[in-house]
DNA sequence: TCTAACTCCTGTAGTGACTACAGGAGCAAG
DNA sequence: CTTGCTCCTGTAGTCACTACAGGAGTTAGA
């Protein structure tokens, strides 16, 4: 059994990250020491590892707990994983789409902001009412 | 003069979101009607439009803040504005180049993720030991 | 045995940029 | 005069943490 600093090491997921998990139901509630402790299994420990990873790849928390509740269950839980990778693979897709609209026109915004005059272009057509944009507000990152 | 509804139909920005610029000192307060309800100048309305479209090119809040009072100072601000933008296009790079690598991590996870079987192969790389994983935690969207 | 440094505990508040809601008041049209 | 719309303030929730205060236990060396 391990202290929670060293299944912070372990897992790679940090000591507040921790106990934030375990607050909001996330991983299971670990054992305790005597004196109020908490000691992590080699198990506990994968858990956490395999929350990270899945933070690396930017599951949201709540796709992770999905998976976490599939792993118990171990019955046809692969076409659900499939399926929920597939619609995040969208959603990286599509951030990556606006992301490149988003660079365009800011390159393009740009490139005239250096010629020595002392009004900036780029601020100026910014505020100009004839701009285009887009009203989605769905180019946020 | 104009009523929030319509200062938020002329910008593009939401109703919540305007007394929220407000209330956090981003905008200036607009004046008030007999009956206390906020109106709009078209002047101060141009400068929600111009906030919205900064945002939509996700430029943080503290960076337009700098780029409002540069309108304001009209002196050499083009440079400092294109010193701004060039940072900002190099976050949207370092990011777009992130999610790429991200999708083609999620591809080949998912990828043997069809055959028949119980244990999904995806969930099971995930909780192996070996598997890599960054521990940098810089992958974030 | 003492002490310093370290790790751990709980609880709360802050981050960014909003969004949502409760509970009330004004205002315009029929 | 009523109905429905817009507006007001103030507070709390979102997501996934991160930071800090103030205290308690633990470990290693002198």
């Amino acid at each position: 059994m391990f202290t929670i600093g060293k299944a912070s090491e372990q897992s790679g997921v940090n000591i507040e990250t921790i106990r934030y998990y375990e607050r909001e139901g996330i991983v299971p509630k670990p054992g305790r020491s005597a004196a109020g402790r908490r000691l992590y299994s080699p198990d506990e420990i994968a858990t956490l590892r395999f929350v990270r990873r899945c933070r690396d790849l930017s599951f949201p928390i709540s796709i992770i707990q999905t998976f976490l509740s599939l792993t118990e269950q171990d019955d046809r839980s692969c076409g659900e994983v499939k399926v929920l990778a597939e619609n995040h693979l969208d959603e990286i897709n599509a951030k990556i789409e606006n992301l490149t609209r988003l660079r365009e026109a800011l390159l393009s915004l740009s490139a005239n902001c250096d010629d020595g005059t002392a009004a900036c272009p780029m601020l100026d057509s910014l505020m100009k009412d004839g701009f285009g944009g887009d009203k989605s507000g769905q180019n946020r990152l």
